[in-house]
DNA sequence: GTTTTATATTATACTTGTTGAATATTACTT
DNA sequence: AAGTAATATTCAACAAGTATAATATAAAAC
């Protein structure tokens, strides 16, 4: 249900279209939980028949028609209660669900050469990851700054600090994991 | 697709049923690949249906019956291919899709207590995982030592590496997030 | 002036994963 | 003798995510 509650957040900060939702969404929480537009218009009609959310047809002569959400009473209080019973999602942090994991898995059944390969792609890929945050950060930086509201902002970045962390850790498994391989073709 | 290719990785080291695929599956890929009994024996009539594997019906006296699956011609060249195209999956692997990470993103709506509260029980989680993780390792070794493949054996332990590291990654990541809430509490 | 970009939403089919229970047999435990 | 665990599979309904494309308007770029 973490879309529904995502979207719930993002209204909490103020009434949007399901069009921009998408491209707040994209441009902030898609780090941690990709949508797709399809889905996420889908979610919002959803929400309004759950009385989540209330819209308003907004006719516009220069642009395409739009709806706007926003958010109910007991939408607020759904996002609260979510927000204070984050047991469950503890959890589901612990479990990784990684094909690339069952792949690394499997390799055994290529050749080291092979392995070795996807493992420098991982790893390359990881570096790019971890480069490319840099714009994350800024982003927040620059957003708490005109918001104001430095506490939020603060959230903000110890969400980023974990891609951070991820793909440095990441970076350091696939160096021992190629060393652990480069042993093997050595001998 | 990845249930699939796991199923199809495990069949490759021999037939078995689904009750058999079950076990096995939950023993070895789960930590990485969560699927329900139902979905597996679902994906098994499925892979069926598309040839990449066929069932004798074993009918025993002693036990319910059962259906035993075995990889054909065409499920092995699916693999091969698959574990040859790991490119998706890299990318793939390069996204998070946290829950929890959202709950960060949005606990400025909270108090520090409670956020600080969160991260405690999340980082607490991240130690008894990684102390978990070593019966992993000890089922590797030992089954790795019965098989004797000891090849196919490294590239199970490297993936159990992965663990570590991710465990590891959060544990460090938490201190720090609670390190600076902490200091937002000390001002 | 024609293509592209941005705005804005809707539709539909499909695949994958979740939940939970029903069914049936034999072995082991108390 | 009754209850539980282990073996073995099936089913049905649902929830969530993926894929893709159709539709429509206006501004901007070339």
């Amino acid at each position: 249900m973490s879309l529904k509650h995502g979207l719930l957040g993002l209204l909490n900060y103020g009434s949007m279209t399901g069009y921009e939702l998408d491209k707040a969404f994209k441009a902030s929480l898609s780090f941690f939980w990709q949508a797709k537009t399809s889905q996420i218009y889908r979610e919002l009609a959803a929400m309004e028949g759950q009385g989540w959310l209330t819209s308003q047809r907004v006719i516009q002569s220069e642009k395409p028609n739009k709806r706007v959400y926003t958010i109910t009473k007991d939408g607020k209080e759904e996002l609260t209660t979510w927000l204070s019973s984050p047991e469950g999602d503890i959890k589901d942090a612990m479990g990784v669900r990684s094909a690339f994991l069952m792949r690394v898995f499997f390799a055994g059944e290529t050749s080291t050469k092979q392995s070795l390969e996807m493992l420098y792609a991982y790893r390359q890929k990881c570096l790019e990851s971890k480069t490319g945050l840099g714009g994350a950060y800024d982003a927040i930086s620059e957003y708490g700054g005109i918001v104001g509201d430095e506490r939020k902002a603060k959230y903000w970045q110890i969400a980023a600090l974990y891609g951070d962390a991820f793909f440095e850790a990441g970076l350091n498994w696939a160096d021992k994991a190629i060393d652990l391989l480069k042993e093997e073709m050595g001998e």
